[in-house]
RNA sequence: GGCCCGGUGGUCAAGAGGCCUAAGACACCGCCCUUUCACGGCGGUAACACGAGUUCGAAUCUCGUCCGGGUCACCA
């Protein structure tokens, strides 16, 4: 044995295994030409993340307008940080906005596929056979800097203006013999394991990102760590052993690995492995006191995606809405295809925008008013009393104790209507917008429009209590308020209001208004025929006598 | 600070040297339609960060400046 192999064994000395071994064992997969592998990779240190969603959903739809295959990896190389829980969260985050998962971790503790375990921490075996190959081979090597070496270093290097890192003259260990390796280990002493870097600060590199387009920057020159001091690889190890073994073939993610590319491109060359495409997605920004920003987990509530849930957005109007930042021609393509399932959209990654797109609460209700008003009344009804039931357990028990009329309410302006009403972007907002059709809820404002005084909406209503009908149809319904126009002096047809508007005091607008009011209490709301009808005579009736003796 | 990436109306964006007197969507404003609200229709306000070059011609190419973002861990 050579000293890198006596160096290997006495490193990992319990790694019998070759990369070979793992190689046969993870073949390639059986897919159509031109399918693309992609996945998502989040670590478990928190919830699931505007930001993670987002980059699911573009990965997801990569795969599947490919016919390839979106899979889950759990990265808990981090122990330190992990949440528990949090593999769960996100996980059933993913499923509940439609995300669905080929292979990989499918629910919080079950995990699919043949290129398992997707789980980092159950991969350790397979790291340390590769990095004792590299070590065999010369090309990694263990350091036994503490951490406050490495903090010294650093502190020196800033100082003199020198870029920071393990690279060059600092890599204090990069030359480590066998034996003072073995002396220092019989001491005990904790070691990472590090890569012999052969590249130069003043060669370049390019490559072509799938999203970004062509980037070039210098070579990786940094003696990074490959395996911690516990045995647990970072990221940019497992990130290349991973999806190598996986066969990932575009590796989208966030945008602030850019900067690591040139490490990973250097790993994936000297294992001899195929680099991937990569595709860098920018960030989604916040307006914060006029500047711009990356959304902050800890700063921003809508950071989080629990956030969404519990305004009552739903999952549907966010992905949407994140559709439309993913793609630049997803809009052209709704307004062509209204209500076609999204999946179908010929996504395409050079359509992503390159620069991070501001989080935008008024393009979101838009999207989501869209949805909705597309909704049948019985889906508003199981998606309303969901929401409610887990975030508003009074309009929950005030939505359920009249199943039908909650039912009728919803169906007004909805089922059958050749306009259905663009009016409620989240549930949370449904509470204030039904209120007036549940008793316990209404809270009447009578005041009159400036035209009309309370004499003549007095003497209209007790007029009209008469002869309402509650079997009229919508256009005897208005014909009755017309019929009350002229003892009132009000026009009964708008034109001959707008063109004589000296001789009348208003129109049967203005007493369709004064009904509106003495109705549901406000100015603003669906047709207030079919109102009217699901209230029902007897509560109208009621309604309107309230308003009188309060007028 | 080094290294990357970016900068078109308030926001998202189209735009690949002449089709740009710069599209579309959201928001905002006005008008029309209308029993209210909405929907819908029509219209309006509003942008190529700045400066040099290249070119007959630049939002588009080059350079510089400025501004914004990301990254420089035994975190991902």
């Amino acid at each position: 044995m050579n000293d890198n192999e006596l160096l290997a064994e006495l490193l990992l000395p319990d790694i019998d295994k070759t990369p070979d071994y793992y190689e046969n064992m993870y073949p390639k997969r059986d897919l159509p030409e031109g399918a693309k592998v992609t996945r998502i990779a989040p670590s478990p240190t928190g919830y699931l993340h505007l930001g993670t969603l987002f980059t699911s959903l573009v990965n997801r739809i990569t795969a599947t307008t490919s016919s390839g295959i979106f899979f889950t990896r759990i990265e808990d190389t981090d122990k330190k940080r992990e949440v528990k829980g949090g593999i769960e969260d996100i996980i059933e985050g993913l499923k509940r906005f439609g995300i669905t998962i080929d292979e990989g971790f499918i629910s919080g503790d079950k995990q699919y596929g043949k290129y398992g375990p997707y789980q980092q921490s159950n991969r350790a075996e397979i790291y340390q056979t590769y990095v004792k190959d590299l070590i065999k081979r010369g090309l990694a090597y263990p350091c036994f800097c503490t951490a406050e070496e490495l903090d010294e270093v650093r502190k020196k290097q800033e100082s003199e203006k020198i870029r920071t890192g393990y690279h060059g003259e600092f890599a204090k260990h990069r030359n480590i013999t066998y034996s003072e390796a073995k002396a220092l280990i019989d001491e005990g002493k904790p070691f990472v394991i590090r890569l012999r870097s052969s590249g130069s600060e003043e060669n370049r590199i390019t490559f072509e990102d799938t999203i970004k387009g062509k980037i070039e920057m210098p070579e990786n020159d940094e003696d990074f760590v490959l395996l911690k001091s516990d045995g647990i690889p970072t990221y940019h190890f497992a990130h290349a052993i991973d999806d190598h073994l996986m066969h990932t073939t575009h590796v989208l993610r966030g945008d602030e690995w850019i900067s690591s590319v040139p490490k990973h491109i250097e790993l994936f060359k000297i294992l001899g492995f195929k680099v991937p495409k990569y595709g860098h997605v920018s960030p989604i920004m916040k307006l914060d006191n006029g500047a711009k920003r990356k959304i902050s987990k800890r700063k921003d509530p809508e950071a989080a995606v629990h956030f969404f849930a519990e305004q009552g957005y739903t999952a549907q109007s966010v992905i949407e809405y994140l559709m439309t930042i993913a793609a630049s021609d997803f809009e052209d393509w709704r307004r062509a295809n209204p209500t076609e399932d999204y999946k179908n959209f010929k996504f395409n990654l050079k359509k992503m925008s390159v620069s991070g797109a501001l989080f935008d609460e008024n393009k979101l209700n838009d999207v989501s008013k869209i949805k909705v008003s597309q909704m049948s009344s019985s889906e508003v009804f199981d998606s309303l009393t969901d929401w409610a039931k887990e975030f508003d357990n009074e309009f929950y028990n005030i939505l359920t104790e009249n199943s039908n009329f909650t039912k009728r309410m919803l169906s007004i302006d909805r089922d059958n209507s050749s306009k259905p009403r663009k009016d409620i972007a989240k549930w949370s907002e449904a509470k204030n917008y039904f209120a007036y059709f549940f008793s316990s809820l209404y809270c009447p404002d009578y005041t009159l429009p400036e035209n009309i005084s309370n004499e003549d909406a007095k003497a209209f209503l007790n007029n009209y209590k008469d002869i309402y009908d509650e079997s009229d149809d919508r256009q005897a319904w208005f014909d009755k308020i017309k019929s009350l126009c002229p003892s009132l002096n009000f026009a009964s047809e708008t034109k001959e209001y707008k063109a004589n508007p000296d001789m009348y005091k208003g129109s049967a607008g203005d007493l369709s208004t004064v009904l509106r009011i003495a109705i549901t209490g406000r100015r603003n709301t669906p047709d207030l025929c079919s109102i009217m009808q699901v209230l029902g005579k007897e509560e109208c009736i009621k309604r309107i006598n309230n308003t009188v003796n309060s007028l």
